[in-house]
DNA sequence: GTGTGACTTCTAGTCCGTA
DNA sequence: ATACGGACTAGAAGTCACA
């Protein structure tokens, strides 16, 4: 259980970090907090489909991606 | 906006209807509850990623699966 | 530039019923 | 076997001050 928050944190910031955006510049791009995007890069919010869409946009990235179990 | 939980939502009742399983039966499975099984698959609910999880669990598919664009 | 705890508001999620 | 509604409780969303 809550693997796959571990694993979509992990990916989030991989690709944020592949971008050279900081966790401020992903916020206002997605539209969601500075500080909920560390704590969903850490795994410690358990997030909602909805904003899970709203980062995978924002990172330019299908949603399914962010979420494989290899990465 | 809001088109990852309508296309979560088809492919979970696509799933289920393959295995023929009952929202119910699902429900078991997942630990969720009925009700909110068949929100979820219209729809109408915003999931949270520790309930994808046991939901692909349960579906026995991995939750990337789930999301696929295509499908 | 990021991590963390705490806080309030709002909705996810449950449980009852009825159809 | 599923949809839908109301009422309720647990927990996510969203924000802040400070390290």
């Amino acid at each position: 259980m809550a693997k796959a928050r571990i694993r979509f944190g992990i990916s989030v910031r991989q690709r944020r970090n592949q971008l050279e955006w900081s966790q401020e510049e992903l916020a206002e791009r997605s539209g969601l907090h500075r500080t909920y995007i560390g704590q969903v890069e850490r795994g410690v919010r358990n997030i909602s489909i909805d904003n899970m869409e709203a980062l995978a946009e924002a990172l330019m990235l299908p949603l399914a991606e962010l979420l494989r179990s290899d990465s």
